[in-house]
DNA sequence: AAAATAGTAAAGCATGCTTGACTAAATTTC
DNA sequence: GAAATTTAGTCAAGCATGCTTTACTATTTT
């Protein structure tokens, strides 16, 4: 057996070196750590968690039916409630009442919400460009390109699976 | 209010569309959720969960110790030892003696785990193949490069915090 | 009036951790 | 070399998270 973990050693290192996708997800993880770090750091924004984040990106500005944020998701409307209403006692976002039906509301984000978002992107932004100050804007530029191609190719390649 | 929502949705949609790290991260857990699935439709692999994903890249292929694990993880060796428990019911991982240490016992993948890991490595591989095929070699290369020089970024500038 | 839809409320459950209490082996101290 | 301490690991209980299912109210549509 001896002998054979030194072959599957060969193997495994072979396989984790030349795999661009593995590199890919680990950066992702570790700017996701810095940035969030950093987001952590500034301290006046609430405790966001995941759950918390993942629902943001969904919510139109104009205000989004708690019903639509729980399709989006992928989640029952329930969930989604439960993470609007967290976000509602920390002040991000608010519900009001949809002009265009009773029974409906629309989640929005409040003044503070919209604030901390914008913050949240600035650092971001601040992130990447410390990276184009070290590793320049020709590169990053085709780096960003790539990412639009491989993006596209996702959407055509990926069995999607619409519930 | 409602002309300050749409001077936010300028600022917010600039800001999304420049910003290369939200492509990256959308770009990474697009391709994970990907890759998730085609393991999954595998089938011949036991049900792994994230934080067993997560355990995996820590354990060398000559054993490794549950503390040391823990520490890798960065997660008490209480939490460790369920994660390999798990993967021991699953026939992935086995536990065996330390020699050095009678109290100590090493982690090691067993025959099944590994092959199981070598078919998630090949399907990345897969995925990379296609790619590859799709976008080119040359371009993909160059992704591959840049990967590198922003892994490099990260070490150096995030502010790292060993407990 | 009946049925469907938007949302709420509450309880339950799997996950992924933690803390606390313990056993056995190794190391240190005297 | 025996006693005290540290270290490796286990067992069990507990807890926050992020969901689910079940049951319900209020409104709209048919």
């Amino acid at each position: 057996m001896t002998e054979k973990s030194g072959e599957f050693l060969n193997d495994l290192n072979a396989a984790k070196q030349a795999n661009v996708l593995e590199r890919l997800f680990r950066c992702a993880r570790l700017l996701n750590d810095e940035g969030t770090r950093r987001v952590a750091d500034l301290a006046e924004t609430p405790i966001l968690r995941a759950a918390h984040m993942n629902l943001m990106p969904h919510i139109d500005l104009a205000g989004t039916r708690l019903t639509v944020l729980a399709q989006r998701l992928g989640v029952t409307k329930q969930a989604a409630s439960q993470l609007v209403a967290d976000l509602e006692k920390m002040g991000v976002l608010k519900r009001e009442p949809d002009p265009d039906d009773g029974r409906a509301k629309r989640v929005v984000f409040t003044e503070q919400g919209r604030q901390g978002l914008l913050e949240g992107l600035a650092v971001l932004r601040q992130m990447e460009e410390e990276l184009r100050m070290d590793i320049g804007d020709k590169e990053i530029d085709r780096f960003n390109r790539t990412l639009g191609t491989i993006l596209g190719w996702i959407q055509t390649n990926s069995a999607k699976k619409d519930t």
